[in-house]
DNA sequence: TGACTTATGAACCAATTGGTACACAATGGC
DNA sequence: GCCATTGTGTACCAATTGGTTCATAAGTCA
């Protein structure tokens, strides 16, 4: 298929170490040197492979969004209950200060409150991927409607927003300070929603 | 009190439209030439009253921090029932989209998101934000739990915690270009926890 | 009128920012 | 072996970053 000199890295474990340094830091913190480093990529590969850091970043969004929904799904078909599954999803949001050594959020959600409205093409790629987290949580509630877990008559989209919501806001007061054991009990009251 | 050539600029004017910029872009997107512009202010100026760049960020989230909590009290004042004064807010956090031309947020939570660990003092202001807003719901929801609007025995600290997550997480879906309508239903739906 | 104090404008600074140019190295196909 | 193709290292780039220096301007007080 392709001539040429092979490559010296992996291009998707490069990516993947990209994604996690704009995870903890962000676009505009996050510096050129600091990915060439952590990808462990020279400058010329770099703009070969990539384009640009924005260009980079946008996969990077990508790839955040892809890995996450897949995960998800994958837990939720291995929990029978659907109310369970957005139990358990709450509750690790709550936990994301305890997980890593400092709560590092969503890689999206972060992106939609560092670029509000700055940048169109972010945006779409942020509300995409919240739309997408929604997906998932909607089906999931949808079979707990359909299992009479939740009262089939409410809005099945309006709750899974409700949950990304949710999560968002845990993450965030995980950000503050407030140790996860706190957060739970946050989570647990905004539980009651769906009982 | 002080000798010496007089300032030509108000500092508290310059100091608010400091908090405007941090607050639309966060505070590594902000320039200091931005800075400069938007304060009206000499390079030689703003270093001799603020010290630095950081240091008037402090500033800006203790001044931002007053302000809400002020403004909050003011409007809890005039509100009788607790109760309606959190649904007041949950509705306003929805309408953040709404209001001005792209959503802000709030300072102190846009903070934590883009601090996330690396500054301590940057870190214990926000917590110390985050406390105070839950403090201002909290006398919110004992007021309601005296007059019985909420039961009594449920915990007004998670209460009050919850409220300032869910407001986080409303202002982030307005950052991921959902439609204030929406985000309403998602406020609705959240209210119902404290039914 | 001085002496003193404080504010401002302009020039300057090293360091870093994201990004390019190009020579050279390493492969595959012929 | 040679050529086309692709990847990499080095050097370079203009622009911008946050920050300092210092002479001078504009006041107060005696």
């Amino acid at each position: 298929m392709s001539h040429g000199r092979p490559l010296e890295f992996d291009p998707q474990l490069a990516l993947q170490k990209a994604m996690e340094l704009f995870w903890c830091h962000g676009y505009e913190a996050t510096s050129l040197q600091a990915l060439l480093t952590a990808m462990d990529i020279s400058k010329s590969s770099f703009y070969q492979a990539f384009g640009s850091k924005h260009e980079l970043f946008e996969r990077c969004l990508k790839a955040f969004r892809e890995r996450q929904v897949e995960r998800m799904n994958a837990a939720l078909a291995q929990t029978s209950s659907g109310k369970e599954f957005l139990r358990n999803m709450l509750l690790a949001a709550a936990r994301d200060s305890a997980t890593t050594e400092f709560p590092k959020g969503c890689l999206i959600m972060n992106t939609a409150t560092e670029f509000s409205g700055r940048d169109v093409v972010v945006a779409d790629l942020v509300g995409e991927g919240a739309r997408q987290f929604a997906g998932v949580f909607r089906t999931a509630i949808e079979r707990a409607q359909a299992d009479g877990e939740i009262a089939a008559d409410r809005d099945a989209e309006v709750l899974a927003r409700y949950v990304v919501s949710t999560i968002s806001g845990l993450k965030t007061m995980a950000k503050t300070g407030l140790p996860a054991a706190a957060i739970e009990d946050v989570a647990e009251v905004a539980l009651t929603v769906l009982a």
